[in-house]
RNA sequence: GUCCGGUUCGUCUAGGGGUUAGGACACCGCCCUUUCACGGCGGCAACACGGGUUCAAAUCCCGUACCGGAUACCA
């Protein structure tokens, strides 16, 4: 049978971290098995499911190029299904009417609220001490006849009195084979009898998605490791059923700096995809780091090209234990882990430049540095000083900001160039502008060459009694705005005579 | 509380009875150099703890501690 995956994300906030390393190991696992990957919008919380949640997540999977198969399925579409199903468990008497009035929800903490109820039960609590769990049908039907509203809850069998477990697993508990935890058992007993219709008729997650996933013909069902639990539940639900559940594989979670939950709340930007796509992020980089956060192939390569990663990938190379991404609040070099910028910055150095220049290209026409002449008659200079610049660059920000004196006669001046370059020489302000008079000279039958650059510069500070570095130093600033950058003879070559002759006189650092 | 899972450098990880416990990032140092955030070389740094099994345990078993997840008419 053909492996058939799904990333099934609720629309309740962007493309948040965590769900999009699930989405890129269910596309990988899809991709080498020459299956199918498949995205479903569990939307079913109308409260808190929102138009704009949906799109930011596609953008977010579109960023990343984790392009899916068929048409995509949104839950709350299904309800009805979902419906019938619980119907219809309820006359085959594997679920039953509970009258039990809603109780209010709490939702200021309903986390807390469920964990002390929890806490209280001491785990003696009965699950099945439902009082409607074993009314007669008659009795239901009548007062369900009479208007009176109920939830419909999954008649988990009773390990202690043995009934109800003829469709159920004999041995009295749930169990699968996770492809990354292995065997997991759970006692019935410490199931709840799961909701599986509210009693406004509204579809509870675990009802909706083994229905969705029997419908979709889901293989295997890869998920964050926070679902274990739920997966006994939806165990019971297939063998309700009558149908084999399809595989399932866990997750380890991907936990905050101090191994806490990593949240949209608590940790803000940070956490999500969109965030990296507007910090000059190349998606390929962050695919990568994103895969060996909890993968490894075993190997020590920490570069994968997308083929790579698919060819490799598989699910007895993922760790049982949660990953931490490393961050510091409040430090503007450390605001995301550390791997991810160095991978991001690998790539930005060392992909082949017909790869990367497709995403230069848009960031500079933000800035407002793009010129049509770059893909014809500049072709070649813009590609050399692509080549040349980026060996020092760690985001596709940098080409609009730091490379600017490169494309554009509108770039600032960093102060701290100018103190350290400028200021502490004040010849140079004399200097400068007769350098730029002696290449005139100089160069007006010979070529503007590395070399021969060279050699004018270093006349020239021998002339002047001065270092070589003092004078390519204030160069540096008065060409390009900034105290780093690529070896200097490189840059006057590369910024042409004509501009070096206009910014060495301009005088404007001087100004500012 | 109960159930489930986890624990190798600061972080991501390799290894899985005999290893100088390997790599990457970060950090530090040196080199290159006109600067530098590139590059090169080097350094610091880890098997949670306690028992057992064994000639030999980071590796297998048991326990403890700690961390995480779950425990809804949320998803």
């Amino acid at each position: 049978m053909s492996v058939r995956v799904r990333f099934a994300p609720s629309p309740t906030g962007y493309l948040h971290i965590g769900s999009a390393r699930t989405a890129l190991f269910n596309y990988l696992y899809a991709r080498h098995t020459g299956g199918k990957f498949l995205l479903r919008i569990e939307d079913t919380d109308l409260a808190r499911s929102t138009e704009e949640s949906t799109r930011s997540i596609l953008d977010g999977l579109a960023w990343l190029e984790l392009n899916h198969d068929e048409e995509i399925v949104f839950q709350s579409n299904n309800a009805d299904k979902h419906r019938a199903t619980a119907k219809k468990l309820l006359a085959e008497g594997k679920a039953y009417r509970d009258f039990t009035p809603k109780a209010e929800p709490n939702d200021a903490n309903v986390k807390d609220t469920i964990k002390d109820r929890a806490r209280a039960n001491q785990g003696e609590k009965n699950m099945r001490d439902n009082p409607f769990r074993d009314i007669s049908a008659e009795e239901s039907n009548a007062r369900a006849a009479a208007g009176e509203p109920f939830a419909i809850r999954l008649k988990v069998p009773d390990v202690r009195t043995g009934s109800d477990s003829d469709w159920a697993s004999p041995s009295g508990k749930t169990s699968f084979q996770d492809q990354v935890y292995g065997l997991q058992e759970r006692d019935h007993a410490e199931t709840e009898d799961l909701v599986l219709l509210r009693s406004d008729g509204h579809p509870l997650y675990n009802l909706a998605v083994v229905c969705d996933d029997i419908e979709m013909a889901i293989t295997h069902v890869i998920r964050g490791q926070d679902h274990l639990t739920n997966t006994h539940k939806q165990v019971l639900i297939y063998e309700a059923l009558g149908i084999t559940p399809p595989t399932f594989a866990h997750l380890p979670l991907i936990m905050a700096p101090n191994k806490g939950k990593l949240s949209k709340r608590k940790h803000g930007e940070v956490v999500s995809m969109t965030t990296y796509r507007d910090a000059g992020f190349l998606a390929a980089a962050f695919r990568n780091f994103l895969a060996l956060l909890g993968w490894s192939a075993s190997e020590e390569q920490e570069i994968y090209s997308l083929d790579e990663l698919v060819q490799k990938f598989s699910l007895e190379g993922i760790h049982r234990s949660n990953a931490v991404f490393n961050f510091t609040e409040n430090d503007p070099r450390k605001w995301t882990d550390d791997k991810a910028q160095w991978m991001n910055a690998e790539y930005i150095r060392t992909r082949p430049l017909d790869e990367l220049i497709p995403f230069i290209k848009p960031e500079m026409k933000a800035g407002k540095l793009w010129r049509e002449e770059y893909e014809d008659d500049d072709k070649a200079w813009f590609e050399n000083t692509i080549n040349l610049i980026r060996q020092r660059f760690f985001t596709l920000k940098d080409f609009s900001k730091q490379g600017r004196a490169y494309f554009s006669e509108d770039f600032d001046f960093d102060p701290a160039a100018i103190e350290k370059n400028l200021s502490k020489f004040p010849d140079l302000k004399i200097w400068l502008p007769e350098l730029a008079d002696r290449f005139e000279v100089e160069f007006a039958d010979k070529p503007y060459t590395e070399e021969n650059i060279e050699s004018v510069v270093k006349a020239f500070t021998e002339e002047k009694g001065t270092k070589l570095g003092v004078v390519m130093n204030g160069a540096r600033t008065l060409l390009t705005g900034v105290a780093v950058g690529p070896s200097m003879l490189s840059v006057f070559e590369i910024i042409g005579l004509e501009r070096t002759l206009l910014r060495l006189r301009s005088g404007l650092a001087w100004a500012k």
